[in-house]
DNA sequence: TCCATGCTGTCAGCCAGCCGACAATTGACG
DNA sequence: CGTCAATTGTCGGCTGGCTGACAGCATGGA
């Protein structure tokens, strides 16, 4: 099988990384590696929430859509994280939210039922986890600061920030943000719409402060002007 | 001593309505009582986060203050919610938000070395504060959405049906929202300016969905009207 | 009781960011 | 290499909601 190890990708994982061999094989057990080609869904609003995802490689978008169509995307998912994660809450929920592949995609999927019986017997996971919520719970507290205190060239320049810094490789003049997003799909993540979102981008251009490389942005390395 | 005992606030907070006796004693050994006097700061941003709050009497209220002085309130509890439990994370950090005795409370504290102790020794009640934290991020995602796709009317309508759950009395024609809140500070839970929600409340009782009584409000229960 | 302070209602003026429109550019695919 | 669809840049017009201002009202403290 070509695929690597289904094991391997497990230990990849921030949250298991001090998980013991027997531990990690009892994870292996009731997990389930599953592959979605880019642009598929990987579940929609209504479907049953009883599944945790844990992403082992390629990109995965959450996006909450409204009743008038309109797009919010919650975020853009890197391997290692974990996603699905309300499935731990009460029984008979649905989703509300789309989550779906941005790039082809390896995800171990792990039953609630399973997870939960993990959890019970592992007590310092259950601690991770628990961490790993508040963390979750932090950023998006801080999603709403953003929104609620800046404005769109301030929420754009703070996006920038992130992906930098989350996909982010080296480039001569500063930090290529390795992912292709159209104005759209930005503006869809700060509550934007895609031509404030072009007309932002312009300014940050002229302003020195990014450049784009191909449908890539490149956030320049401000140096600061010696005078 | 005239308060009523800690033990008997203890168990009625819902996270622990299922513990056994011995565990409650074990929650009450590590637990202290304190009480806080209406407009009394519990925390302020740059205190260091190392303890966990259970509200046993009273309303605090959580605000965020940008630098610019512009408040937002995350949320307004009622005894048997559980808040700073952003403690839980990682050492060394300290909050970023207020929280402030909007009436007479008292609150226990638990220090959050011994509650990591004690999680780390009742997996079962691990697994609740993990959902108990799901809960909380599941709220705080409905806020986002109903910032990025509501306007102003419809988010104070929310916010009064949020209110009128979780405060409300019953009411000859309606429900009597049993919490006094300034303009100002509901303009703070929906962000919206104080003239705004003055309009729009304004507007909502030219309507018939509500009434004032005194300084409180009366959410007018909707009699369809037989035409 | 009276005053001070804070709350409410309402208005005018302003502006960030939306929407629709359209042309220019790019990219994907045969 | 050509063609069609998607993406981008850029405009004008519009509007929700903000700010500031000010005049009634409450409220509570001395």
């Amino acid at each position: 099988m070509s695929k690597p190890s289904k094991l391997w990708y497990l230990s990849q994982f921030k949250l298991f990384s001090e998980m013991s061999h027997p531990e990690m094989e009892e994870m292996d057990r009731i997990t389930v590696m599953k592959e979605y080609k880019k642009a598929q869904p990987i579940y929609l609003p209504g479907d049953p929430a009883n599944t945790i995802y844990l992403l082992k490689k390629g990109k995965v978008r959450i996006t909450h859509i409204s009743d008038e169509g309109k797009e919010a995307t919650l975020a853009i998912l890197a391997p290692g994280d974990i996603f699905g994660e309300l499935a731990l809450l009460d029984e008979g929920e649905t989703r509300n939210e789309v989550a779906e592949a941005l790039e082809d995609c390896y995800i171990c999927l792990v039953n609630k039922e399973n997870f939960e019986q993990m959890l019970m017997m592992k007590p310092g996971l259950s601690l991770k986890i628990t961490k790993f919520l508040g963390l979750r719970l932090k950023t998006i507290e801080n999603q709403v600061q953003n929104l609620v205190f800046k404005d769109v060239p301030a929420r754009l320049e703070e996006l920038l920030g992130r992906l930098a810094k989350e996909f982010g490789t080296a480039h001569p003049e500063g930090t290529l943000v390795n992912i292709k997003l159209t104005h759209q799909e930005i503006g869809n993540l700060i509550n934007a719409s895609r031509q404030t979102v072009s007309e932002c981008l312009g300014d940050l251009k002229q302003q020195g402060k990014i450049k784009t490389e191909g449908h890539k942005i490149v956030l320049l390395s401000q140096k600061t002007p010696s005078l």
